[in-house]
DNA sequence: GTCTATAGAAGGATAGAC
DNA sequence: GTCTATCCTTCTATAGAC
């Protein structure tokens, strides 16, 4: 069956790659990984990555790039819901299930001081951020966006923790959920 | 006056040295950031940093120093309380106290990478974190655990946004005060 | 699609003059 | 305490054979 743009069966080499990449960059950080290292871990040479990319930037962008989808059409369906309740939930929902399933790709996207910068200038995460915060609510509330900012960048850490990652991830959703719900949870004076 | 061990007037340079690494380390990741560029940010050529250290990993270890002291104390000071509720509260107001005072120290110590390798296999990283599982009495606690996660490893991340770096220093305390406060509460099932 | 070979830049680190 | 000069290694990236 054909299967998208092209006739090139874009390869399984490419998956390989994105699995291999990713793997190493959540372990040792982006800079931390050259690309030498990535196609030793393949068992094949450094020209071999560059002819599924161009630059390490691209890379980058390309292990990710799954990511950004998901998160595109998360914050979509958390606009669509009405009230802040119902979106802050969704919302929730959403972004635990694409941390517990996403095989460490948001521990990369939001963890990295590389990714950071890379972001900044190609996708805009800002933008991103924005959308996110507007979609909650927390755009005119300091505290809310602090509650948020602490557990959208401190969410991946338990699942390194050896008590956590052996749990089912059924579990793994329920507690971080737990932890996000009270953490946002919208305060009254 | 003297001022501690040895004759030698333990340089001027070298405050400066910690003050500009650990502004680019904090800003670009600790391998994003070379020798060469802290030489040039003091205006001084690469040779003039290994006069003061002679690794880079000497150098990293050097500007985090006055962290492990810090968060030596404040664990002792912890395991001195009897309660869990008051450990918590003392563990909670002395850690917000080092991140807010601490110059993104914290920042680069808990987020960075490198700094992680690097420290488990020098000052052992994981010693500390059990002493402040246990201390707060987390550590048959799995969920409590994963809280205390989410906040050490997020904590950083609200005092880089602009409306939460722009307030005074006491509301900074207390704006993640609350948040620790929040997250880590006992809960009863 | 994968390889060898290599260019060219940048990084960490040292020796020794001043 | 800071400099110049240099060494060695590693990195990204490209050219071109198979």
């Amino acid at each position: 069956m054909a299967q998208g743009v092209g006739t090139r069966p874009r390869g399984a080499g490419r998956a390989q790659l994105h699995e291999t990449a990713l793997r190493l960059f959540a372990r040792d950080g982006v800079e931390g990984t050259s690309l030498q290292s990535i196609a030793d871990d393949m068992g094949v040479t450094k020209a071999a990555v560059y002819y599924h990319y161009r630059s390490k930037d691209d890379l980058v962008l390309g292990v990710l790039a799954p990511l950004f989808e998901e998160l595109d059409a998360l914050i979509t369906r958390t606009e669509a819901h009405r009230g802040r309740q119902a979106r802050l939930d969704e919302f929730l929902t959403g972004i635990v299930g694409l941390i517990v399933d996403g095989h460490s790709r948001f521990a990369v996207f939001a963890g990295d001081p590389y990714v950071g910068r890379l972001i900044m200038s190609h996708h805009d995460l800002l933008h991103w951020f924005h959308r996110i915060v507007a979609a909650v609510g927390a755009d005119t509330d300091v505290p809310g966006r602090a509650a948020l900012l602490i557990f959208l960048s401190g969410m991946t850490a338990p699942l390194k923790d050896a008590g956590v990652s052996g749990l089912p991830t059924a579990e793994q959703r329920h507690l971080l959920l737990e932890c996000g719900r009270r953490l946002l949870q919208v305060r009254r004076r």
